[in-house]
This record gives C-alpha cells, structure tokens and sequence, in this order.
DNA sequence: ACTAAGATTACCT
DNA sequence: GGTAATCTTAGTA
C-alpha cells in the first residue's frame, strides 16, 4: 500500500491514486478523505488541458514537478485540486473530482453549509478540504505540508468513462471513478 | 479593449 | 431542466 510513482504519465497513475487518503490541516483543523474519482490530464498535447497551450500564469505549477498540488479557480468559483505527475517540465495533472470523507466530517459540514454531498465533485472537494490559491504549488508529499497525499488501500474496483464538461477531447477515457462501497472495501490481502 | 467560453455548483420552476 | 455566480484565458479588433 503505497502511493504510486507520480513521475509516470498521468492517465498512468491517475487509476492508481483512486483509495488514497487526501488529508488537510487548513485552518489548523485535520480533514481528510479518500479519493474515489479523478480524471487525467496531460501536458500539451491533450487539447482539454489548461496546458495544451503550454504554461500560463494559471497552469504553470502543472510543469512543476510531480508531485506538486495545483490549485486552480474554476468559473470564477471553485477551487480545484490537481496533483502534477509525469516528469518536471512535461505539464500533466490528475484533477481530484470527489472523495469519500473519513476524517474531521464536522468541519467539512461547516465549510460546506451543509451535512450531505460534502466532496463528491471536484469544486466540493476543494471547499470541503478547505484548499484554495494559498495551497498552489506546495509539495503533497511532504509530510510538513498543509495538504498532503498519503498512501491508502486501492478501491475493491472502480469504472472508466469520459471526462465531465469538455468539449475538446470529448472522446478520451481517462476518466475513473470507484463507488463508496468498493472504496470502503479496499483490496481484500491476496496472501 | 471586448467578448465568449470554461476541468462547477446550488437553487429555482 | 434552466440559470446565476464570477475569474482566467484565448481569440478578435
């Protein structure tokens, strides 16, 4: 049970993320979750990727290197979280889209304004997780981080499809999503 | 300089 | 099912 090499290409590891523990200290308070959909994105030439047109002001922490977390503000709204995979310079992310909530549900809700539905989507993800602009660029395996990435079982299975609201690149399958219960499951030992 | 579209969500009818 | 909220980027002038 540990996490998978980030150095790899995006729609490579971003499978193998799913199960693994998103965990938060923002605001001093310890939130956590367990990933259960993500959705790959590549460097330049992935037409749907804010890095298809190389590095913006926005985008630019997805040619850090792996490992770091991008944080992004979608329709002027919601903030975003991406980790960056693949090698330093190579533009990829995995964007975290929804988790399962195992730590500090309380906090979630009061972030949240509401006790349901606390991050099964990336922008409730990031609001949940309390993660916003001052997260961007911080490294998610350093165990001093705010927000950080840590090893959990992977899900029992979990389905591929389509990524949600593009409309370029409307036909990859790099897409992939776990149900709760097969996240709560985990691997059963193959001894 | 102006405009349209976008890796979304919540609330309305 | 429709739409407002609200910032960044890319395309057009």
């Amino acid at each position: 049970m540990t996490l998978p090499d980030l150095g790899r290409h995006a729609l490579e590891v971003a499978p193998l993320l799913l199960g693994a523990r998103l965990v938060s200290d923002a605001g001093g308070i310890r939130t956590e979750v367990r990933l259960r959909e993500v959705e790959a994105y590549g460097g330049p030439e992935d037409p749907a990727s804010h890095a298809a047109n190389g590095p913006t002001p926005r985008c630019a922490t997805m040619f850090d290197r792996p490992g770091t977390l991008y944080v992004y503000l979608s329709y002027g709204v919601h903030w975003l979280a991406n980790v960056v995979t693949g090698a330093e310079g190579e533009g990829q992310a995995v964007l975290l889209r929804g988790g399962l909530p195992v730590d500090g549900v309380p906090a979630m809700e009061e972030r949240r304004g509401r006790s349901d539905h606390l991050a099964d989507g990336p922008g409730k993800l990031g609001k949940a997780l309390g993660i916003g602009p001052q997260h961007n660029g911080l490294d998610l395996l350093d165990p001093a981080s705010e927000i950080r990435l840590e090893p959990g079982p992977a899900p029992a299975s979990h389905r591929v499809t389509t990524r949600i609201g593009l409309t370029r690149a409307v036909d990859y399958p790099w897409r992939f999503l776990a149900s709760p219960a097969a996240v709560r499951a985990g691997l059963v030992p193959t001894d």
